[in-house]
DNA sequence: AACCCGTGGGT
DNA sequence: TACCCAAGGGT
């Protein structure tokens, strides 16, 4: 289905539910740092869609209270997407460290250089030409189209699967339901407005219609809403179990220079897990970690010491414990290749991600 | 198509 | 505590 035409099936009840949601919505929008407001946008300012496309591709799997004081950093920095574009990526990655998923990061520096170099300097309109653009898949491309250029896009997210999983009783597990959650979206979708739509759909998934006790009296959807009259709503939408997760093993190394305290780290390879991001040297994380052989992986003769217990950390897909090792070098003592010095006010500004703070952490005690 | 990819907050 | 979940994309 072509979400660029108006939808055949946009009879006057779903047309008059969605004006239902719009009206919640200019009520009760949240007042969000990369957001025009609706009684804004009612007078014809609209949105920067640098903004908009920055706070997409950070809120993607990500919580607005982690992304808010990430994206209020990153536009005091850098105030245009050209001005992203000229940064150095090293610089991105230190902004986005804590924020996980960093091939985001990379995507977002790529994807600013060919806006800025290619583009000239202007987005695409389109969900087809944002979708060729690096990091930008079939709900970020939507979001845009929608929020920054008035495009009739269906814009489907968590908030939208969960919402009208809800409102249409669709009992298919995902990710099977998305084809028909997707069409509902674009069913609904109105010709006017249809980013404020968008984002009021996300808004009510968000504060009403929640994951576990939605607050079904308060929400403008309610009486349509086949989930709740058949009393599950709750319970939607269903999803297929999830495998548990594996924890790997591994040891770390924290060399601190004698003197000043400056620490030691290296970058981990461009891909992957923590893909360009830095790190505390150390050894691979297995399932099969061999604890008594780890001191033999020390980069560096020294007088390593063992802190007791282990950092831990958990990804999407496995959890970690690691030994922590430190050792105090000599002033002066050669480093193994590709690690370098950072000094103790310059730690914090590197580009480390949560595990690797907690491990330095973790050498401390 | 299934798997990989972070983190912090809520319950 | 352990699990769930969040404005998903790339491969």
């Amino acid at each position: 289905m072509d979400a660029s035409s108006p939808p055949l099936l946009q009879d006057q009840a779903t047309a008059q539910r969605a004006q239902e949601l719009l009206a919640w919505y200019d009520r009760n929008a949240r007042a969000l740092p990369w957001r025009v407001p609706p009684h804004e946008r009612t007078v014809g300012v609209v949105p920067d869609p640098y903004r908009v496309w920055l706070s997409e591709i950070m809120l993607q799997q990500t919580t607005v209270a982690a992304v808010k004081d990430y994206f209020l950093a990153f536009t005091a920095k850098w105030p245009k997407v050209t001005d992203l574009a000229k940064a150095e990526t090293d610089d991105v990655m230190k902004a986005w460290a804590g924020l996980g998923y960093y091939s985001r990061a990379r995507n977002l520096k790529a994807c600013a250089e060919r806006i800025a170099f290619e583009l000239g300097g202007r987005f695409p309109e389109t969900e087809e030409g944002l979708k060729a653009l690096p990091g930008i898949g079939p709900y970020t491309a939507a979001a845009i189209a929608a929020i920054a250029f008035d495009q009739r896009a269906a814009v489907v997210d968590g908030n939208v699967e969960r919402v009208l999983s809800r409102l249409h009783l669709i009992e298919e597990p995902l990710p099977g339901a998305k084809p028909a959650i997707r069409a509902a979206m674009d069913a609904l979708t109105p010709e006017k407005r249809p980013g404020d739509f968008a984002q009021a759909v996300m808004d009510l998934g968000a504060t009403i219609c929640t994951p576990r006790r939605p607050a079904c009296a308060l929400c403008p959807w309610s009486a349509p809403c086949e989930g709740r009259r058949q009393g599950i709503a709750d319970t939607l939408p269903r999803k297929a179990a999830k495998a548990e997760k594996p924890t790997r093993r591994g040891a770390a190394f924290v060399m601190l220079r004698d003197g000043d305290g400056a620490l030691a780290l290296r970058k981990r390879p461009p891909k992957g897990l923590l893909g360009g991001m830095a790190e505390v040297p150390g050894t691979v994380w297995s399932t099969d970690f061999a604890e008594e052989t780890a001191l033999s992986a020390a980069p560096v003769k020294a007088r390593w010491h063992q802190h007791l217990g282990v950092a831990t950390h958990t990804f999407t897909h496995f959890h970690l414990e690691v030994t922590v090792y430190s050792a105090t070098l000599p002033a002066g003592t050669p480093l193994p290749e590709g690690c370098w010095w950072s000094e103790p006010g310059d730690v914090e500004g590197e580009a480390l991600p949560t595990v690797m703070r907690k491990i330095i952490s973790h050498a401390r005690r």
